[in-house]
RNA sequence: GGGCAGUUAGCUCAGCGGGAGAGCGCCCGCCUCACACGCGGGAGGUCACUGGUUCAAUCCCAGUACUGCCCA
């Protein structure tokens, strides 16, 4: 064992440890150990991804898990792998393509396709590489791609057999198409902002001749596509037009005036163009109607030849040159700005096209029933439990899901067309003739198959049997729908059971402005810098504190505080084994009170880091690991370990249990520091849980506090007397609390135990009790002193009086717990004997000095 | 429009029926034989507002005002 340096320069050994424990195995779970698994799925990153700060969180959450579970003997097995994410990859090569001057279109699919896998291969991924740089332990020897060949089987057999229960068909039906990106989106990728539009007042005359019936509408293009104006039933104002029929400008064609609960009356006239093919809305009152749906507006953003004249013209044109003819044609009644919601894609931030398009969807009712009972039954738990209830209502709620995208990156669409035929299967049906589907899957689809298709189904794998369901997902809110609800339907289908028992939400980290984080607005925080600047354990520490139930500021002090605590883990180390605690000793004999006390207070802490972790609190276990190392193990059992009132062995043991306890949240200083103990054997990684085989000790616990007590009574006594730590001062404990350990006191708080005080000595009340101090008569400034002592009893009258009065409510005796009420009694009690005695001294003070 | 959070010390956040807490910052002492990236002491809050329940409310209930997020 080499020496313990001075310092510790966290970035040093942190690459050597990874290295450590990737090369022990233990990072690879083992289906046929015959240990009780501990499984987790990652959030798959995406290929193109690097570590953000949601990431950063995200994952320490789990690897604090993962970590705490390996050591308690499970076999743990943390899911490693990205997602191909199809839209995002496809927009990265496409960008470094352009930058030669090349379209996609250029290339053809094949040599495209060939550009993104070579892309990946060299590009892609570093945030597995930087996932390690945060120490996290993933199963990295089985690390997975969405898009590998085995994955890519399990996607594709699923698509089979969801088509072959009907889930799956295919429709010409209202899409979200995002013109940016040329392909349908789904609901989920759609996001509404709100704009400032122009509405406009159109008239459509009666095909009677007699009269008009204006509507109102902010897509003035769209009205080539009208097969009806719509109303509402109640609606007296159109109560008669109802069943005529008005004659569409422009167009000529004759369409019905018909009646629908869903119009609102209050809005714009009253009366609504109605246009099937680019509304959802339309659509909606079209289909219950039987109306026709126009199509006018194309996949390419351009005017169908159902537009008429307008065919081949843009949107945009389209809308000018309706507007005019229109106008012309003096049907336009008014014009005026209107606010209101409209659809963006998430995707390419442009404004969504809803219109009619033949896509595959997937059916979504019969899989949500078991995903609704597993979280309203509790098998799948949400933290916070509120989280529960958002899942729940969109899945009681669900909707059809287009699976289908007009891209090339993904899983192709496993359905072959020969004419009118049509081959649904895993391979290409036999014969000449067959085209496929060119279209693929939306990424979602692939991921909703993680903790299944990683574990090697739909073969029957050994990791398969042992490593589904799993245990826990840690996920962002943002994904409860587009992804934890569809794995848990997903794993009902296939596996025929829940993929994970909690759901645990981490909060959102925003920019210290209160601003989201986002590389665009530039307001990002790069956790691999701060990893650079402060030790990868300082970070994880940091984000761990953050880490509470609803969205926090990132806060650079709390990694600061990371810092701290790695500093002092390092220099208590130093301590306890320069005095000579050793690790891997059996529990040691405790000898003195500070022994007995610092055990209680490990089991105590072992209690509670155990409860926090299955309340999945982490930031409350960062805090309490926090607190035992600074207050208890530091402050008072190391100081009074130097005071030899406490012993090394004692130290040692409590030391490393301490560290094993840390070890999940800083797994690098500790392994470090462990390193360091004599005695010590193996890695931390891999070592037994911690433990505290002498149970709480409440009497220890009693005296240490008061101890604590009188030292800081002491500390401020001399800090207010400007009296130096190092004079000595003559202390009397006659009236202190019986249990006050008399030794320790002297040595911690240098003062000397003596059986009388002395005349006119200082008193100092402690809760229950009070010491007196031997008064030094020739450095006392009267008048300071005079002041101080009055100001002391103002206190204790105060408290007194705030006491009495409680007692004197009778409704408070006659209703309050009687333990309260005796408390308020004692404290009566003790107030004014501390009163008796402040009063004396103050007495005896002016008949001394007079 | 519906829903969910939040409003506590200068800052970032805990607490959630019986006398307000942490970290940082600030002020004052200490180079005390692990640590000055440290130790000790201290100042600093009508717990957003208005009502209600209760012997007792920062905490429970109702409402108001802002802030953020989700769904339509």
């Amino acid at each position: 064992m080499t020496e313990q340096p001075n310092r510790f320069d966290p970035t040093i050994p942190e690459p050597a440890w990874m290295d450590r424990w990737l090369d022990s195995g233990a990072l690879r779970g083992d289906p046929s150990s015959g240990r009780e698994p501990y499984v987790i799925a990652i959030p798959l990153p995406n290929v193109t991804g690097s570590l953000h700060m949601g990431h950063a969180l995200n994952n320490t959450m789990q690897d604090v898990l993962i970590r705490w579970h390996r050591q308690a003997g499970r076999e743990a097995e943390w899911v490693c792998g990205t997602d191909h994410a199809g839209i995002a990859t496809q927009a990265v090569v496409e960008k470094n393509l352009a930058a030669e001057g090349i379209r996609r279109a250029d290339l053809g699919r094949e040599e495209f396709l060939e550009r993104v896998w070579s892309w990946k291969e060299e590009s892609g991924g570093q945030i597995i590489t930087q996932q390690k740089r945060l120490g996290c332990t993933l199963d990295y020897s089985r690390e997975r791609f969405t898009l590998d060949e085995g994955y890519a089987r399990a996607v594709a057999e699923v698509f089979v057999h969801l088509y072959e229960k009907g889930y799956i068909y295919r429709d010409r039906y209202m899409v979200n198409w995002d013109p940016g990106l040329g392909s349908a989106v789904s609901d989920l990728e759609v996001e509404n902002r709100t704009v400032v539009d122009e509405l406009v007042e159109i008239a459509y005359p009666l095909t009677s001749g007699e009269g008009e019936v204006i509507v109102a509408t902010v897509r003035v293009e769209t009205m080539l596509g009208d097969t009806a104006v719509a109303v509402n039933p109640d609606d007296e104002r159109y109560r008669d037009l109802i069943g005529q029929t008005v004659t569409l400008p422009l167009v000529g064609r004759e369409i019905p005036v018909i009646a629908d609960d869903h119009v609102d009356p209050a809005f714009g006239t009253g009366a609504l163009k109605v246009t099937p093919a680019h509304s959802g809305d339309d659509f909606e009152i079209a289909r219950r109607h039987g109306l026709d749906e126009v199509s006018v507006i194309g996949e390419d953003g351009r005017m169908t030849d159902l537009a008429g004249a307008y065919a081949g013209l843009t949107i945009a044109e389209a809308k000018r040159a309706v507007f005019d003819d229109l106008q012309a044609a003096g049907a336009i009644r008014t014009v005026r700005e209107y606010s209101h919601d409209v659809p963006f894609s998430h995707r390419s931030g442009e404004r969504i096209e809803p219109l009619l398009s033949l896509q595959w969807f997937c059916r979504m009712d019969e899989l949500a029933g078991p995903a609704i009972e597993a979280v309203r039954s509790g098998r799948v738990r949400f933290t916070p439990e509120r989280f529960g209830r958002v899942y729940l209502d969109w899945l009681e709620n669900i909707r059809p899901w287009c699976v289908s995208r007009q891209l090339w990156w993904g899983h192709r669409i496993p359905v072959w067309y020969r004419g009118d035929e049509v081959h649904v299967g895993t391979e290409a049906p036999d014969g000449e003739g067959w085209e496929r589907d060119p279209d693929v899957l939306d990424t979602w689809f692939s991921s909703a198959l993680w903790p299944f298709a990683t574990q090697g189904w739909p073969d029957a794998t050994p990791e398969l049997a042992r490593f589904y369901p799993g245990d826990v997902l840690v996920t962002g809110r943002d994904i409860i729908f587009l992804w934890v609800a569809r794995m848990v339907m997903m794993g009902f289908e296939f596996m025929g059971d829940i993929p994970f028992h909690d759901v645990v939400i981490n909060p959102i980290i925003q920019a210290p402005d209160g601003r989201r984080m986002s590389k665009s607005l530039g307001t990002g925080i790069d956790p691999l810098e701060l990893v650079d600047e402060h030790g990868a354990d300082a970070v994880r520490f940091g984000l761990l504190l953050m880490a509470s139930t609803q969205d926090v500021r990132f806060n650079e002090q709390r990694v600061l505080q990371g810092g701290q605590l790695v500093t002092k883990i390092w220099n208590a180390t130093r301590l306890v084994t320069a005095r000579g605690g050793r690790a891997g000793s059996p529990a040691p004999e405790l000898r003195t009170v500070a022994d007995r006390w610092i055990a209680s207070r490990l089991a105590d802490t072992v209690t509670a880091a155990s409860r926090l972790i299955d309340e999945y609190d982490f930031s409350k276990l960062a805090d309490t690991l926090y607190h035992v190392v600074f207050d208890d193990f530091c402050d008072w059992y190391l100081e009074l370990l130097k005071a030899e009132t406490a012993s090394p062995d004692v130290a040692g043991y409590v030391w490393e249990q301490l560290l094993v306890l840390l070890n999940p949240v800083m797994p690098f200083v500790t392994e470090e520091c462990f390193t360091f103990m004599p005695g010590a054997e193996g890695m931390l990684l891999t070592h037994p849980p911690a433990q505290a085989p002498w149970g709480e000790d409440p009497a220890a616990c009693r005296a240490v506090e008061s101890l604590i007590q009188v030292t800081s009574e002491l500390r401020t006594f001399r800090q207010s007397r400007d009296i130096t730590p190092r004079t000595e001062l003559s202390v009397a404990l006659a009236e202190a609390p019986p249990d006050l350990p008399r030794e320790e006191l002297a040595a911690i708080a240098r003062v000397a135990v003596v059986d009388d005080a002395g005349d006119n000595p200082y008193t100092v009340p402690l809760v229950a009790g009070r010491i007196l101090i031997a008064r030094d008569a020739a450095s006392v400034d009267v008048e300071a002193e005079r002041a101080r002592m009055g100001r002391e009893i103002a206190t204790v009258e105060a408290e007194l009086a705030r006491a009495e009065k409680k007692l004197a409510n009778s409704s408070f005796v006659e209703r309050a717990p009687a333990h309260l009420v005796t408390a308020e009694r004692e404290k009566i009690v003790a107030h004014r004997a501390a009163l008796t005695a402040l009063r004396a001294d103050l007495d005896e003070l002016n008949a001394t000095t007079a």
